[in-house]
DNA sequence: TCAATCTTAATGCAATTGCATTGAAAACAG
DNA sequence: CTGTTTTCAATGCAATTGCATTAAGATTGA
């Protein structure tokens, strides 16, 4: 015989909803800048910003969903379009004929710079504004505690 | 002249990539709870509560919009599924032919109900689980500054 | 009053995402 | 080795989302 569950606490539920909707808020807001100064969505900026950050530009796409959690068939996708406009290139993976290296290119580094002023005005529009440096190290704090195993 | 806007603190970027992940994590693992379940998405669930707890099981598109925070047009056609399932019914409003209210079916109140065990559960594993109540409390406070005005 | 404006909800069509599967190549087990 | 299993990335097709617009009905203001 299994009890049931116990209800999540008020204070859990209410921190949930809350997380929920900050994300949507926020988000919302990032995107919809990115978008009126003509910019692709967060998801590009996302992965151009790993690969820039992966050595010499460089990481297979299961690298590069395990960084951003994109779905694998998602991400399949969205570098092509990627790669369609020129901002990252599929090169062949040595050793291993199953794997791929996408390269962010020289267009695909000067976007990802262009995005972030953009990005980084925003975030200071919608986060800093509203949290002090210590508080956002508190938030930081609570949710590698939800993130972690 | 306008000076360049100064970059977020590492702090702030570092809560809100964790914002980002946090979410992601989360509702990735509840939803899969959900689907394993066979029961439809969270944003079903989300419309289905709001109703639940409107005056008399009733709403306006506009208000569960505001809710929930969907696209007005992705809430219209996620009305008309769920209409098509049985779980809500539209009705006239009085006085105002443009606008209609929603009401949640008996039906649909069932499904939430059921819906919010393997949810609940869901939420003890994953975030019940991770933070003690006073943590939680704290991240509520701090995402409710981020969510205001 | 009535024309102009605004609000509410729906919809055609394009883009993206989800699901299931595939094909190719590597790793593994006997 | 060689057959089996696993890993990796792509893809056909369905479902959902995004964008732009529309139609109908209220509201406003001269």
């Amino acid at each position: 015989m299994q009890e049931p569950p116990p209800e999540p606490s008020a204070s859990v539920i209410r921190a949930w909803g809350r997380l929920i909707r900050a994300e949507r808020i926020v988000v919302g807001r990032i995107e919809a800048e990115l978008k009126n100064a003509g910019f692709p969505s967060l998801h590009w900026y996302d992965v151009l910003l790993e690969l820039k950050r992966g050595p010499e530009g460089r990481l297979t796409p299961r690298e590069i969903e395990e960084a951003v959690l994109f779905e694998q068939y998602n991400l399949s996708r969205l570098l092509d379009r990627m790669e369609n406009e020129g901002l990252v290139r599929r090169i062949p993976f040595p050793g291993d004929k199953r794997r791929q290296l996408i390269e962010i290119t020289e267009e695909g580094k000067a976007l990802q710079w262009r995005m972030w002023s953009v990005y980084g005005a925003a975030i200071n529009r919608f986060i800093s504004a509203k949290l002090t440096d210590k508080e956002a190290g508190q938030l930081s704090a609570l949710l590698l505690k939800l993130i972690q195993e």
